[in-house]
This record gives structure tokens, sequence and C-alpha cells, in this order.
DNA sequence: TTTCTTATTGTAACTTTGTCACTGAACTAG
DNA sequence: CTAGTTCAGTGACAAAGTTACAATAAGAAA
């Protein structure tokens, strides 16, 4: 099975003693697609790092529409979960496994004591908590400045695979960029006709 | 003059030595409002705490519309300076003082040198950076999820003052909200219509 | 296979928000 | 007072989001 410590590079930096101490609090859970981990009633009781799969944190609005904040990837740890446990705050976001999933989940409380004692677990906290926020102020940008083309554009080439096609259905794309299913459809089309993609049933292919 | 260590709770939590080492890596400044201090041009050549007065972070798009980040009131440090600064990033926002401000710069070399120090310096970058994250993560849920008319009446009555009156052009106001100048007149004369507001040349005044 | 059900996509009409281009009113420095 | 500048108003249009419903494809069930 796979073990903290190989997922994780700030492990290899840590003292023995520390690495005994954080997987003597952790848990190591596999769990399926869709499962809901955080958020719809569901307390956060630890703090997941992520060994393989995905997971993603996200938000409904009062009127039902949906939005990714962001998605937690192999070798990441849920950040928001571990500011929530730093400052005993409760932010009530959802977090659920995009795909089946293996986490480590750390205790608050031990948490707490690996942030200060070690040097390198820190530092990993740190660097998280850092790039998250530089992620942030770019989606921010993004949402306020470039059109909803240009964004479905970049959403496409990101996560367009080897053979130039990306299985995503239109609702999909629209959660992910925060916008609304029949806009992208609308925007699909458009580039459909300019001939710039190929659309299929739950499947796009790019030609450019 | 004000120090460091009189608007800044964490420093008296701090050392005597680690204090000292502060103060010997601080610069303290006075700037008129409307200066650039870091961005268009300008490099970040140190960490800046606001003791009086307040920063404003923002970006321009490429079509020219600006959008204000986020603001740094007194008893707060410029996060993304810091993060710059310990990730060797460069990230190309703007830094302008909002009003005449008092800043107490201290040097990249010493930051990093603190924060592996002094226990309750690094408790408060931690803070410092977890509240920037989750203040991102609300503005991204604002513009994504609210309508613009809601977020001009907070906007409103965040910043009104004692009297029910706040003093801020139509511009100043679009430009916080990432919105343009034009959606904040034709929205603010709808709510003056609705007998909401009472708008006069750079002054609105809350009446509910 | 045929039918039923569900997921996915299409689309028209409308509202809201943003952009462009221009006008006029109110302040401010000579 | 005058001229320049800042601030606000507005109409026409474009882009994006909403509402409501239709059409099609894929899978499941009979």
């Amino acid at each position: 099975m796979l073990k903290i410590s190989d997922k994780f590079e700030f492990a290899k930096k840590m003292s023995p003693e520390h690495i005994e101490m954080m997987n003597k609090a952790t848990i190591y859970k596999t769990i399926e697609k869709g499962t809901i981990i955080s958020g719809d009633g569901r307390r956060c009781n630890g703090i997941p790092f992520v060994l393989s799969g995905m997971l993603r944190l996200f938000r409904i609005s009062e009127n039902g529409r949906e939005m990714t904040l962001y998605s937690i990837k192999p070798g990441q740890v849920c950040i928001m979960a571990a500011i929530c446990v730093m400052g005993h705050l409760d932010y009530d976001f959802t977090v659920e496994a995009e795909s089946d999933s293996d986490l480590a989940v750390v205790s608050p409380d031990r948490f707490r004591k690996l942030i200060d004692a070690s040097e390198p677990f820190k530092e990993y906290i740190f660097q998280m908590m850092a790039n998250r926020l530089l992620d942030s102020i770019n989606k921010i940008e993004s949402v306020n400045f470039v059109s909803i083309e240009q964004r479905i554009k970049s959403y496409l080439q990101q996560h367009t695979g080897e053979d130039g096609t990306l299985k995503v259905t239109h609702e999909q794309i629209a959660i992910e960029l925060g916008s609304s299913r029949e806009v992208i459809s609308r925007n699909l089309k458009k580039l459909a006709e300019e001939g710039e993609i190929i659309q299929m049933r739950g499947k796009i292919k790019l030609l450019k």
C-alpha cells in the first residue's frame, strides 16, 4: 500500500521520529469516485493528503450554480482543511473525490504538533498555502478579465490528452469554470463551426 | 514615530533579541497617497508592514480594466511580497498607497531569517496568509455568484461612515469590484430611484 | 429487440452585465 | 472668468448568464 512518505517529497527531509509521529496519527483510506469527504453536513475530521486520484473542493451558490474552487492532486494536501484546523474556523465548502482516491488523513491535533515540531513539514504547508493563494488570485483575474471563450480554450488545451481528445461533458466544463452549461454549449458550437474542435457525446477532439 | 512593535501584536510575543534583529533590518518610510511601491517596473525590495494609512494591491487587464485584489491595512503585511520573497517568484502586481502611509519595510533576507527564528513572527505570517486565502476564495465566489447590484450594496454598507455617507466616485467602486464605471452608474441610479441612496458628486449617502 | 429512462446536448427568448462612444455638469487652477 | 480636468449620464450594442423546453443518444429493463 502507498504510504504518505512515498508520495510526499517533504517526508524525505523529515527526521525518523517525526515520520513516526506522523504515521501514528495517520489513517489511510481508499474512497470511491463521488464520495463527499467534507461538507454537506460532514465535518472535516482530519487533514487529507492525496496519495492517488484527485479531490475537488467546490461551492454551490444560492441559486444552485456550482463552481470548483480547486483540485487537489497526488502529493498535495487539502490546504483549506489545514487552515480551518489551524485557525479553528469552519468554512462551508464541499470536498469530493473526483476519481477513486487513496488518502492519508492526519488528525488535527497531530497536524498542529507537526507544524510546530518539523521544519520540512511546516515548509511544505507554507509552500502549499502560497501556491494556493497564487492560484486563487489567478482565478479571480481570469474570471474578471478573460472572456469565457478564451477560458474554454485554455481549459480544453490543459485537459487534452495525447490523442488530442478529452472526455468531458459541457456540464463539467461549466462547473470547472463557474459558468453555465448553456454558455459552454453555445461557445463549443462556435468553436466547432470554426473548425477548432470536433464534438462528440461526452467527448471533444481538439484540432489545433 | 510609530514603530513596527507598536502596531503589530505579534511583536509583543517576540523575544527581545528577535525584535532587535527585526529593527536592525527595518527601514521606516512615509509615503504619499498615490505612490507606487511595487510593480510598474519597480521591484519589491522588501516586505512592507503597514503602520498607518493603507496600501492597495491591484492588477490591470489587457484591455485596461483595473481591479483591486486586496487592501492592506494598519497591522497587516503585504503577504504577496512575502510569498514572492520566500518562493523566489516574481508576480506582476502593483502596490499603491491608497492614502498617505507609514511603512516598515523589512529586508527579504532578514525576513527569511525571522520566519525561521521567531515563532510568533512565523505564526503571524501564517495567519495573514490563511486570511488572505480565505478572502481570495470569498472574492472568487462573490464575483461568480453574486449580482453586481448586491455587491454594490455590500460595498456601500461596508464603507459608509457614521454619518451615513461615503466619499467615493463611481470609478473607484468599479475598480474595487472589478466592474466598469458605467455599470456602477447605472445601478446607483436605480438605487437612487428606489430611495436607497442619495447621490452627490464624489459622495453617496446611504439611507437604509 | 423494443421500450423506457436518463444523461447529454441544442436552442430560442430574455435579462444582466460589460463596452463603446459621446455628452454634459461640476470642480479647480490660472 | 476661462479652460482644463474630473465625474456622472446615457443610448446602442455585445457578451454572458438564465429560463424553459425540445431533441437525441446511450443504457437499462422488459
